[in-house]
DNA sequence: GATGAATGAGCCTTCATTCAT
DNA sequence: TATGAATGAAGGCTCATTCAT
């Protein structure tokens, strides 16, 4: 009964630990971090301001927790994904694919994401920031890897293209978030895949002739 | 004299916002928006706090001042350089080269570029962002239209490709303003181009063999 | 057994509140009123928060109970040794000596008391500060009503006397406190009670010529 | 012009940072330094809490301002009153006198000088607390050297015997700002200088056998 | 009785903005 | 026009106290 209790005591911690994340992500996604206030974030999550210090110990703390919870599960998901396809294209693809799909079911979260790998300051994560990024790139820069050695992709320098992959889904699943694409995720990933691997340039044959999905519009 | 005294008046009176222009850049580009004060801008420019005030009705609109100022440089250099290239593929160079050399130059005002335009929060642009963010896609999607037209480059939707130059660039020049590349300027725009234009997959012949300036590190 | 049961409670309950009292000196001691925490006092005698408000009401009771308690015990101490001593002198030096040693001993205790007794605020103790205070001014000043009646010392005010008698030891305790003083409690001792005994006026024999424990330094 | 008007800015902020102080004083006197509160002490001086910033960088600042700037005053006094004074028993009294008045003219001050000195806490001053209580005790220990010298006082160890001619001082005053002595400050001076000039055994001589002022009540 | 999660009042401090000079 | 003192609204964080278990 010890057990039970204190089982459910837990229960209960994960669940408000889990209810203020959520309202943290909500709302730090509208406003940025500093623009939220923890009363904000507070009173999103039906609590009063001291609870949440309860659960963290700082506005910080709890930013970089709604970042990263978010982001360990982008990247299992992502990782299992990448490692289910068996070429570099597809795992490429799959990078995409999982993101995109990802970011629409969890558009709170993204747009932590945008805000904190898509500028420069290095005002909130600093030193956190390049470690998380780096473990993304890695996931892309073993799959070009393998890509580079099977000769499924020309000779281009892992690490820029690596970011650049990463860098162009971030920016299409922006383009997503502010309603800027009419397409389906399906269609954007087809896109947005085709254009890394083929580029622009004519001359370069459809990689799946059927694909019209993106047709200009 | 009326008339003299009054255009000396706004000589000075140009001086002074264009001084406090360019400390504003400074220190939101380190700082950030929420991050900066008035109190530092003003002493940046060596004038007092109520004088940014006179030249100025609010802080927001002095980052949207630096902001805007900064743009419309760039943008003019941009297109002077795009109008100058014939080839569609020459003016999408333009457009990168153009960009990737003036971030080199005003690294505080691409900082802010960088924060604005990479992410998502309609913090503080709001309804002016999408305006700003519009003409620099159209001149891109005008290169873009002649590209089609010359069947220079294949059957891709216009604005998504375009945005895609536009964000595949801005990534590309946070990625240096990071310190992450190690090539110079025209390296990087060699790269950039490159890839955008052949994409990944193998099988694309080099845009121009002699060009060996990424060659995998 | 009901009778034995709720004895038993009692001497738990006992054995709590001397724990939660002492924990309280220790941490009070430390940082002051202000500064302690009940999470910290509560921390330090190995319980929760809300067990501290089963036996204290609210941190001030606690902070006075914890005083009080201390003080009873000097007082009960003080009071037997003064008791033991035949003549007036001895018996303000059954005062200081006592208080002295006692302070050796309960250094947290008397960190409380100078905080409380060393100043003005009325802050914490307020009326109850008083009637404190005069029981142990009412110690001394039948020590000197003695001493008058005896001729044994000249003829002061008993009340100005009394309280001058309790300032100079705990002004010397404080200094010992603070680890100003490099002599033994004994030492200490004699050279408080010849001061207050004799003064500072040269000429006056010494009251045994045999002690030179505070020759100059 | 220009001197001039600046002048008047300087003595308006003077005037503004001495009301301030005025008002953190009295303020601090009744609540003590964390039970005061800022807001209350920018009400006190009639401002805005905001405004008290601008002169005083944080609360702990304006504290020791508060309390720096009395003692400098009182220490130039005490200064100037024992030198003037002839012999080392003149000084001593003139020492007493001096804080003796002091206190009653500024109650404020000294409330907040007895409680930074009158107990342990290095809370709120720690270093800088020894430093300026030393500057006390040297003025009375170069008085005792005197003294010694002349053999106008016995042989006591220079540093404990300043160290209660301070003490005894500040606790008399304690007492008179608590209102437990009826007498004049004349009247006190006297007798606490004569305690502790002749001690309190009988068989001493008056020191002014017409001084009869603290006769027992 | 014992616990510790929850609360919310309150504190110090910052800073955009105003305005009298 | 230039100034900078004054303002007061927030904001992050702490902590004494309560209460359901």
């Amino acid at each position: 009964m010890q057990a039970l209790k204190k089982t459910k005591q837990e229960v209960v911690a994960e669940f408000r630990s889990a209810e203020i994340l959520e309202a943290a992500r909500r709302v730090f996604a509208r406003k940025g971090f500093e623009g939220a206030s923890v009363d904000e974030i507070a009173e999103a999550a039906g609590l009063a301001k001291g609870t949440v210090y309860v659960y963290f110990h700082s506005k910080r703390e709890l930013y970089l927790a709604a970042l990263k919870q978010g982001l360990a599960a982008l990247m299992t998901e992502t990782g299992r994904n990448m490692d289910a396809a068996p070429t570099a294209a597809e795992k490429i693809r799959a990078f995409m694919s999982t993101r995109i799909r990802y970011a629409e079911a969890h558009r709170d979260f993204f747009a932590l994401y945008q805000a904190e790998f898509g500028n420069i300051h290095p005002a909130c994560l600093g030193r956190v920031f390049k470690n998380l990024y780096q473990q993304q790139l890695q996931a892309v820069e073993t799959a070009l890897d393998q890509g580079l050695a099977d000769h499924e992709i020309r000779s281009v320098p892992r690490d820029a293209a690596a970011f650049m992959v990463c860098e162009m889904t971030r920016a299409w699943i922006g383009r997503r978030l502010l309603g800027w694409s009419r397409a389906t995720a399906d269609e954007d990933v087809d896109f947005l895949f085709d254009l890394i691997w083929k580029g622009l340039a004519a001359g370069s044959g459809r990689a799946r002739p059927g694909d019209v999905s993106w047709i200009v519009h």
